[in-house]
DNA sequence: TGTCGGGAGGGTACTGAGTACCGTGAGGGC
DNA sequence: GCCCTCACGGTACTCAGTACCCTCCCGACA
């Protein structure tokens, strides 16, 4: 029955448009009465993300079933990959979707909604791991977002090229920016592709200075043994210069 | 015309409710035609976010009159400040449409499209500075998103106290945070409160270790000599982690 | 076997948002 | 005086969503 319904309401979407479908055109091609349609999905919209319920749930149980020595951010990134999946198992349904929801603005909308639920989750996970931290809400709200947006990033850049391409790389890569702005690079051997950000923290050889800088930047001045890593940053340099010294320093660029 | 509706449907949501509220309830209240609702706000919704489209505009505007050099990262986080100064001038009507858009799932439904516009409007001018870098929109959509989050944790957080206290204090700490993530903390002197993230880097005594990390915890070594600051790291610790070294070596907790 | 109860499906009528179309009246230029 | 424009108002319509009630099927049980 849902999945009559579906097929219809898509159907006419494609063949005509969603404004310029009614709710009693959908169900007089499935066959069913009106007040059926309502009973399967509280609005028109919810039929064009049918999954969505699901896999929220999914997402819920996913988190809520982490240990408490789990990293959070590679936690939360793991949980983004769920979403993906569910795009992935059915690549043409998601870009038709993905057409749809472009040009549709009430679903643009809608699927605002549904993106804020899955933030929501990630972000009430992550506010539970910094429970107690300073700044524990804001660092959680804007990892949660951090994530979602790269999550959609790739994902939006998969259905752009028509389900063409590797979802799941993209995806990751994605998110391995995230996790090496915010997060851990736990088993590194395992998941972070060479080269890209992600990656576990290491050495490089003696110092090279950065140029870029110049008088006003951080200083990168050496990197010794072998398993540290040594900034030297001048003071009343920029935090995100010295950032970005860590990050040279180990070989990210 | 324009305030006299606001102000009618704002009294009316307040005496009984958005929903129990009719568009016909507010324009009788207002002494005026309901068609002429509808001339000045295309939705029910939109007459509780009414200076939403000027805000927008000023944001675009200030984007689009960026210097060549102006830091990316420190120019959004400006961008995110009008919107707080909007909300700012207003205290008491912000607080009020705070309370109606939690507690009504069509408001905030709406709401998260008003947002949506201002964080594409942050993303385009990224990915504009960062045109032709690698990963460039990637890195676009998850500072726009990032800036977002922060922006809104400390507005939320403003509008839940009934806007008591200082918001742009509030905003320009979780900016920082962001800023420290991603970007410049450039101008020292003149924005950022002592204490606060997105300060100038600084030196602090010798080291004290920070138990929190434990044994998998980077570990800041030693803080020197008056203008600089050393932080050592073990290999394979994670990078956030390291992160977090740098700001308690300097001061910041 | 007859009957009862409950749940899935269906039909009817209503509310209310949003739109199309047209009427009207007040200013403003020629 | 005449015409043009435009803000405002009224009427009627479409359609999403809801409330209420009906029917039919099916298993339980006497």
């Amino acid at each position: 029955m849902r999945e009559a319904l579906v097929a219809a309401a898509f159907q006419l979407f494609l063949e005509r448009g969603y404004e310029q479908t009614t709710v009693d055109d959908i169900v007089a091609l499935a066959g069913v009465g009106r007040r059926s349609f309502f009973r399967y999905f509280p609005s028109k919209e919810d039929v064009v993300f049918p999954d969505h319920e699901r896999c929220l749930a999914d997402m819920t149980a996913f988190l809520a079933a982490s240990g408490e020595d789990e990293e959070p951010v590679r936690r939360v990134c793991d949980a983004a990959r769920l979403v993906l999946r569910m795009y992935a198992e059915n690549p043409a349904f998601s870009v038709q979707r993905y057409r749809l929801t472009k040009q549709v603005p009430g679903l643009r909308a809608y699927e605002l909604s549904v993106v804020w639920h899955y933030e929501r989750a990630l972000a009430a996970y992550l506010r539970g791991c910094f429970a107690g931290h300073r700044d524990g809400t804001l660092r959680a709200d804007v990892i949660a977002a951090a994530v979602v947006a790269a999550h959609n990033n790739a994902l939006r850049s998969w259905l752009r090229s028509d389900g063409q391409g590797d979802a799941g790389a993209a995806v990751d890569h994605a998110l391995g920016h995230v996790q090496a702005a915010f997060g851990a690079a736990a088993a590194p051997a395992s998941k972070a592709p060479a080269g890209e950000p992600g990656g576990a923290v290491g050495s490089t050889g003696p110092a090279r200075p950065t140029g870029a800088g110049g008088s006003a930047g951080a200083r990168r001045a050496a990197a010794a043994a072998e398993d540290v890593v040594v900034v030297v940053a001048r003071r009343g340099a920029p935090l995100w210069r010295v950032v970005q010294e860590v990050e040279t320093a180990v070989g990210r660029d």
